[in-house]
DNA sequence: CTTCTAACA
DNA sequence: TGTTAGTA
């Protein structure tokens, strides 16, 4: 079949499909007027690519995997748990760090209102006092 | 009309 | 990734 047709059938678009072919995630044949053309196992080639793309996964780590997990069982291929392993623990750092600036942005609200716990007068939407020059409206 | 490559808003 | 140009 051709681009467009696996494109239908996978839903990934034909800029996606081109683009792992670039990845070297899959590797169709070229007929005479240079089209790519994909053996009918190329769908669910493509599904799996997409389904670790989900997971986060770069292209390079599936190219590490993919042909050992479309023959065989994942857990067959041993090239698979460290990816997954490297993952969570990017996670990890990921979910430390929006902790850390999550913290700090709580850490400035408390002061916004400590400051106003001192200082009274404060304006709330919907105060008709002073608002000339506003820009919007 | 479909696909190809390369490049850019 | 989308989109587009100029072809084959």
């Amino acid at each position: 079949m051709k681009i467009g047709e696996l494109s239908r059938q996978t839903g990934a678009s034909l800029r996606s499909l081109r683009y792992y072919e670039q990845q070297k995630l899959l590797a169709p044949m070229r007929t005479d007027n240079g089209y790519r053309e994909y053996s009918p196992f190329a769908v669910e080639q493509v599904e799996t690519i997409r389904f670790y793309l989900n997971l986060g996964f770069t292209t390079e780590q599936i190219a590490g995997f993919l042909q050992c997990v479309l023959q065989n069982k994942e857990a067959f291929c041993r090239d698979v748990l460290p990816v997954y392993e490297t993952k969570i623990a990017e996670l990890d750092d990921q979910i430390r760090l929006l902790a850390r600036i999550k913290s700090n942005l709580e850490d400035r609200v408390r002061a916004i209102m400590e400051e106003r716990g001192q200082s009274s007068p404060v304006r709330m939407k919907g105060d008709k006092r002073n608002d000339s020059d506003r820009d919007d409206g």
